[in-house]
DNA sequence: TTGTACGCGTTATCAG
DNA sequence: CTGATAACGCGTACAA
C-alpha cells in the first residue's frame, strides 16, 4: 500500500503529515496522541486518529526525548547471559519500573577489559537513569568518564560491585560466605570447600572466596576451592569423583551460585551419596527453585526485592533533587538452611 | 523548572558550555568529539578535550539522534527469561551488532496479551532497526500498528514467530519435531512421548507438538505428552515415577527444550534406569552443554548463527533499500543424533 | 583551520 | 478548544 497522496518522500511521516492529512495543526496532534486528557473535540480527535493509523505514524523518540528532557527509559546494565539469578533481577526491576510507567533498556555490561568501549555505546541511548547491576567496572568505568565529577544523569550501582563515589546498593558477599560457612562450621563439618567454575575468575578470589576462607580458617581448617569445568550434573561428578578417588572428598560443600548446588544433588547420588547427609550443600543467590525438589536446597538468600526498590528509590532522589547526596547501603543476604545441609 | 538563560543551572552542560570553557565554538567541540579525523589544530584539540573531561561532558544522545537521524542503535526484543538457549541467541546478536559498531538495546517481549502496551514502551527508544526474537505477538502487534503499511522502521522478526507481511529468518520447529520422532521411530521405539513444562501453553499446541503428534500418528503410535511442573530434576523425577508406577512410562520421550532433557538424565538414574538405553531422549535446540556429559544429549539444533546473520542481512537490505521487498526465509533445524537417543 | 546559521520533530507556552 | 511559535542539543553546508 502506497503512502497517502501527500508530496512526502518515502521517509518517516512526521506530526506535519497527520496534521495536514486531518487538517489540523501539528500541536493538536501531539496533543490527541500524547494520551494525556486534553480538551479536544471529538471529530477532530478521530480525524486525527484516522490519519495517524493512515500514515503509521508514531512520535519520534529521539525528537519527544530531546524536547521533554525524558524518554521514559531506564538503562539497565547487566551481563546478558545464563543465570536464574540474573533473570530473577531483570524480571524485578522490570516490574518495579513497569509500574512507574517506565521502560527499561538492557545493555550488555561485557566483560570487564573491555567496558569503556562497552560504556560508550550504552550511553549512545537517551535514558532517564541507569542502573548497572553485578556490573564489575561499570562503577569504575562511570567514576573515570565523569572524572570525579557528580555524574550528569542518574547512576545507581546494585548488587556485587560499586564504586564509593556515586548511590549504591550494594550485596554483602562476604557476609554472605561466612554464614555459609559458619553454618557448615557449626554442623560439626570439617572437611569444607568452596565451588566455582575455573574460569569464573571467583574461584580464589571475590568476597564469596574470602568470607569462605577467612571464617575456615578462623576455625582451623583448611579451605579448599573445587574447579569444575562448567555448570553441568557430568561436570560435577567429574570433579566429585576425582576427589573421592583420592579420598579428598569434602563432607561440606558451598558454592558459587545456586545452579551448581542443584546440579550438585544428582551428581552425588549418581556416586551413591546423599547430599545433605554425607555432604552438607549450601548454594548461593536464593534462587527461586532451590526450595522445591527432592532435597531442597540450603541457601544465601539475596534480598532481590528490597535491592531493586531501594536503587529505584535511589535513582528517584536524584530525579527529585539532582544535587542530593549519593545514598548507599550495603545489604546482608540471608542464610537459609533446608535439608541439603544436613537435618 | 527555571530555564537556564546565559547563566547554566545543574543541568547537564551542553556542548556550548564545552566550547565556551575551551574558548572555541560549538562546531569544534563536535568536531573533536566525533571520532572521526579532522583538522584541527593541537591545541585547540586538547583544551576542547581538556574541558570536556572537566565538565564531564558526553554529547545528548537525543540530540545526536535526532540531527543524524541514526542512533547506532538496534532494537533486540525477546523474552528476558530463564533459558540457555535465548541467552546464546542474545550474545551471537550482540557480536553481530558489536563487529558493525552498532548497540544492541534489549526490550523485554512481555506476555501476549500486554504486547500492545510492550510494543508502545519499546518505541520508545530511538533505533536504527528493530530485531524481535522468538517474540509471540510481535510481528502481530506490530502488523497492527502500521495498519498494513510498510514499517517505518526496519523490523525483522526471527524464530519461532513471524508475521507474513514483514522480513523474517524463521525457524521450521515443526520439521524438526518431525526429525527427532521419525528418529525415534527408527529406531524402533514405540511409545513415544512429548514433554513439555504443564503452564508453557507448548503442550498440546504450537509446531513442535503438532509434528511430533502427526509423525507418531502417521506411524500408528499414540502421541503421549507428559507435563511437568518445572524445569527441575526433581519434577522430572516425580513425573516419571507417576508414569512408572502407572505402567506408563514411555520408551522415548522428545523435549520442548535442552535443559529439560538435560535434567532428564539424572532423574532417570534415580529410578534405576538408563537414558538411551531404557528411555531414548531427544531435546531441543542444539544447545551448548548438551555434546559435553555423561550421556551426550541428542538434539534438534538450531542455525543460531545463520539466523542471526540473516536477520542482520535483512535489516540491511532496508537500510540500503527501504522500499526493497520484504525478505523471508524458513530454516530448517538440524537433528544431532548422540548417546541419549540409543547407541 | 574555525565559526555561523539552520533545521531535525517534538513539547510547552501563550495568544486567540 | 485550537494554533502559531519558540526552544531542546547537535550535525553540517557554507562562509570566512
Amino acid at each position: 500500500m502506497p503512502r497517502g497522496r501527500s508530496e512526502r518522500t518515502e521517509s518517516r511521516p512526521t506530526r506535519e503529515d497527520v496534521a495536514k492529512l486531518a487538517k489540523t495543526s501539528g500541536t493538536t496532534v501531539s496533543r490527541v496522541l500524547s494520551g494525556r486528557e486534553f480538551q479536544i473535540s471529538p471529530e477532530v480527535r478521530s480525524r486525527v486518529l484516522k490519519a495517524a493509523r493512515e500514515l503509521g505514524y508514531s512520535p519520534n523518540a529521539a525528537a519527544t526525548a530531546l524536547r521533554s528532557g525524558r524518554s521514559g527509559m531506564i538503562g539497565f546494565w547487566m551481563c546478558l547471559g545464563y543465570s536464574r539469578y540474573r533473570s530473577q533481577v531483570a524480571d524485578q526491576m522490570q516490574r518495579i519500573l513497569s509500574d512507574e510507567g517506565l521502560a527499561m533498556a538492557v545493555t550488555d555490561a561485557d566483560h570487564e577489559y573491555i567496558f569503556e568501549h562497552s560504556i560508550s555505546r550504552a550511553m549512545r541511548l537517551p535514558v532517564d537513569g541507569i542502573i548497572a547491576f553485578d556490573a564489575f567496572a561499570a562503577a569504575g568505568a562511570f567514576t573515570e568518564l565523569h572524572n570525579g565529577l557528580p555524574p550528569n544523569i542518574p547512576f545507581v550501582s546494585m548488587g556485587a560491585y560499586w564504586s564509593p563515589a556515586y548511590s549504591y546498593v550494594g550485596i554483602d558477599l562476604k557476609a554472605g560466605a561466612e554464614m555459609a560457612t559458619d553454618h557448615f562450621i557449626s554442623l560439626g563439618r570439617r572437611r569444607l570447600a568452596y565451588l566455582a567454575p575455573w574460569n569464573s575468575g571467583l574461584l580464589t578470589d571475590g568476597p564469596r572466596y574470602e568470607g569462605f576462607r577467612d571464617r575456615a580458617m578462623e576455625a582451623g581448617l583448611e579451605p579448599k576451592t573445587i574447579a569444575v569445568e562448567s555448570s553441568t550434573v557430568d561436570s560435577l561428578e567429574e570433579s566429585f569423583r576425582e576427589l573421592q578417588s583420592s579420598g579428598n572428598l569434602p563432607d561440606a560443600i558451598f558454592f558459587v551460585n545456586d545452579d551448581l548446588a542443584m546440579d550438585a544433588v544428582p551428581a552425588l547420588e549418581r556416586m551413591g551419596l546423599c547430599a545433605g547427609r554425607d555432604v552438607a550443600l549450601v548454594g548461593f543467590n536464593g534462587t527461586e527453585g532451590t526450595e522445591r525438589g527432592g532435597v531442597p536446597i540450603s541457601t544465601v538468600r539475596q534480598p532481590i526485592e528490597e535491592m531493586c526498590h531501594l536503587a529505584f528509590q535511589f535513582l528517584q532522589a536524584q530525579w527529585d533533587d539532582p544535587k542530593s547526596p549519593v545514598q548507599q547501603k550495603l545489604l546482608k543476604p540471608e542464610l537459609i538452611v533446608r535439608a541439603s545441609s544436613g537435618v
